[in-house]
DNA sequence: GTATGATGCTTTGGCATTCTAGGCAACAAA
DNA sequence: TTTGTTGCCTAGAATGCCAAAGCATCATAC
């Protein structure tokens, strides 16, 4: 099966999580929907990226997890930002604001 | 040799190689001195990086190179911009155009 | 003269990240 | 009872960039 064009850009996803975190806990699975909803459908995270993403974060210290039971009476493992991910998260941010910034500046020349 | 954060972001770099020579036909080197001119020293694309792409991006048809002279005597290879890479320019970025848009809205979300 | 640094191309191997594809389970609605 | 949604996880492949090395030419400085 031929890979089409990446939806993400490498480097975007844990920016994107943290974000997404950085609105109130939630678990693996509404992150997913937070992020397309927030981008107005415009960003479709695959669980299959998402849940080793979040591994990934949780070992850096950026988020802690637990497994709970919400609303709907359904148990899920529920992420929360630490204090060192609210920094990342800045960070993450900042490095976008100048990678954008930097792409603009090549793009305008002419 | 721990890998440090990356200085672009993975997808980005055909877009910019396509920018610089969309300018006018460069070689190898030519073209990572003008992005980082152009980004204003911002972005700096490693040779490793830099030639297999570039190979990549002739392979499907949006260059052509071949090798010259230019004015200091020194041979290289000069890539141009084939109507096929133009039209992949415009098209990769109206790609990032979507992706900043979209984070840009999931950043806004408070 | 010779060492250094810039210019120039290439290749190898590694590595991080994402996607595809599958499996599993609980629950609701049809 | 089957289908769709919610929910988690993993293995394997594809992608794409980087580090590091090698090689060659040329200019400059010492």
């Amino acid at each position: 099966m031929k890979r089409e064009k990446a939806d993400l850009l490498q480097g975007t996803l844990d920016m994107l999580i943290l974000k997404a975190l950085s609105l109130g806990p939630l678990h693996g699975y509404g992150i997913i929907q937070r992020i397309r909803q927030l981008s107005d459908e415009m960003l479709h995270v695959e669980q299959g990226s998402l849940y080793p993403a979040l591994y990934r974060i949780e070992q850096k210290g950026w988020v802690t997890s637990e497994w709970d039971t919400h609303d709907t009476g359904r148990r899920a493992k529920f992420y929360k930002l630490t204090r060192a991910g609210r920094r990342q998260l800045e960070a993450e941010e900042a490095s976008w604001d100048r990678l954008v910034l930097a792409v603009t500046k090549v793009r305008q020349a002419t």
